[in-house]
DNA sequence: TTGTAAGCGTTATCAA
DNA sequence: TTGATAACGCTTACAA
């Protein structure tokens, strides 16, 4: 037989609720009282029934985390079980459980949040990607539905949101791709109408021209998703044009793409720098120069985000920017080895 | 306000029963009235309120699962991710949930079992990871909780579990490497108490006995983990005593261990093969032959029977084979080309 | 400082 | 075929 509050209460010749108040530390039980109900939970096993107490208080501690549309690339990204296991452990601190769920497109994506929602499972949902005119953002606001999104949303009036400061981080690339001696240097990123894309072709933009260089449209490409193949298209398509001397993608897949492209053509001293700080780029040839977003930082802080919010702490901000890292490989030193420095190591 | 299943009686002029009875197509309820309080459902927007009715049923339709103690290995993984969404599909397309929770050690794993089972919050348990003596299941077993593991347990009574066909997948490779020309193969695995370890050199044993192949205890060794430099030190001490020309080994990271070892001493025509079929094996140089376990398949293959089980489906069995698929790449090219076959592409 | 009692939204048992 | 009614185990006014 299970024990519940009621026989807690009755061993130890209270009524239920002060267990409950017991349980809670409610500070006008006595200390007597609690010690001697505290030692009959010990004795007893007693554990509060979390479905029970969900229901009493209509609130259940679980957050729901929505993964997205699982085109391949996402799973060999380290990105997202690095992110689940931020949120993870951060919930986990703070009491909290995480439900997951993995969906075909973004109707399923709806669907489930629909489910969380009605079926009163969850407290709040966390976006594990920034679409533009998301249709899960949309659904969420309306129904006034407490979320944090990974990800600068478009839209960000009071949505909860964490990222990285993909300006800086770009701009901090470009800036030392120029020290070591770029002068024509290509963009290329993913989808334009990601905030992403847009953040980190901004900072593309101002570096080049803080340091007196021309903006040149030709040098810029997007590719219709953030996958290999699409880099390399768009590369080919830049170089049928232009000749850079380095080029700047905003994933790594990107970058094997562009690589690729750049091989082909017979282009090997190209410097080339991705995103993600995928293990492939860890590994290939050459090893790839990326920028770590630290994504296990972005779940946590989105985690924390969401829980200030449903619990309604004070002074919870709606937002946080995470630190992202450069990690400088081979495929930096094309440039570097030209002008007569030395080649860094991993 | 919410709608209630007591709104929904009101509306349509029936019990909140016979509601309920609607909702679960209980067959003893007229056509008529089914379709009336379907029609005012729909009308209200009805949903059940899981919380509610985890309580008065006792049972959730929520899966735990416990991921393993974080080794970063474990991240680099794709295992971990695949394995997840396995699972999260197989539940999800029947109805269940999944709760996870990310530890550091047995102690916390122990810790969130217990607490998914007193909270009552889940009705099975999914353990990523089958030990020798392992705890949580010696707890799962001793609060007679639901629970299902991938990986063979060592003792196996009445446990449910789903994995490869550890031995066969071994056989095979070790057949294969004979067929191209290997006389001398050594094996390399993990700790030897890991069943998975013990399967696979079970396997490795039995295909050079049937080929007529003498089995040479100088070629066996054991890494003290599953890590890569594990199996760089197990193949130097390999290594002073005996000169393979084949090394089967139990993970891809061992296997990137040994051929540092065997490079480092000017051996570079050697066969290696891993398992796991990780990213990294893809696109390192030499690409490692490997085979792939299929962790989507080992995951779903697991929510598949706790389900069953949970549900008292009637002849559920209480395990699952899931098959392998070898891989082969550049690093067994190297017998390949001596024999003067040709070599095999990605 | 503690107890009583109503309520959270379902399901299940027993009657009708 | 349907309806009352009592659980399920906890929280929270409101009283005392």
């Amino acid at each position: 037989m299970r024990i519940t509050i009621t026989d807690v209460a009755r061993e130890s010749g209270v009524s239920a609720s002060t267990v409950s108040r017991v349980v809670h530390d409610n500070p006008r039980i006595s200390d007597e009282t609690k010690s001697r109900v505290r030692e009959t939970m010990e004795r007893l096993g007693y554990f509060p029934n979390a479905l029970a107490r969900g229901l009493a208080k209509s609130s259940t501690g679980n957050l729901g985390l929505i993964l997205p549309n699982s085109s391949e690339n996402l799973f060999v990204n380290p990105f997202f079980i690095e992110a689940m296991r931020g949120i993870g452990v951060e919930a986990q601190s703070r009491g909290y459980n995480i439900m997951f769920s993995f969906s075909n497109n973004e109707d399923e994506e709806v669907g489930f949040i629909r489910n969380y929602i009605k079926s009163r499972w969850v407290d709040g949902i966390i976006l594990l990607t920034s679409r533009k005119n998301d249709r899960c953002m949309a659904y969420l606001r309306k129904k006034e539905f407490p979320f944090v999104v990974v990800g600068r949303p478009d839209k960000a009036d009071s949505t909860l949101w964490v990222d990285n400061d993909n300006f800086h981080a770009v701009y901090d690339v470009v800036n030392l791709l120029i020290d070591r001696g770029s002068r024509s240097m290509a963009f290329v990123g993913g989808p334009e109408d990601f905030s992403v894309t847009r953040d980190r072709l901004s900072g593309y933009k101002q570096a080049l021209s803080i340091r007196g260089l021309k903006e040149d449209s030709g040098l810029i490409g997007f590719g219709p998703d953030f996958s290999e193949s699409g880099g390399k298209a768009t590369m080919q398509a830049l170089l049928t044009e232009r000749r850079p001397d380095a080029v700047v993608t905003t994933d790594d897949y990107i970058a094997f793409g562009v690589i690729d492209a750049l091989l082909e053509v017979g282009l090997d001293d190209i410097a080339v720098v991705g995103f993600n700080n995928t293990l492939r780029g860890r590994y290939q040839t050459p090893t790839l120069t990326s920028v770590d977003v630290n994504p296990a930082e972005l779940g946590a802080g989105a985690a924390a985000l969401l829980i200030d919010k449903v619990t309604r702490r004070e002074g919870a901000s709606d937002h946080r920017i995470i630190d992202t890292v450069l990690i400088e490989r081979d495929s930096t030193s094309g440039i570097l080895l030209k002008s007569g420095r030395k080649k860094p190591g991993e």
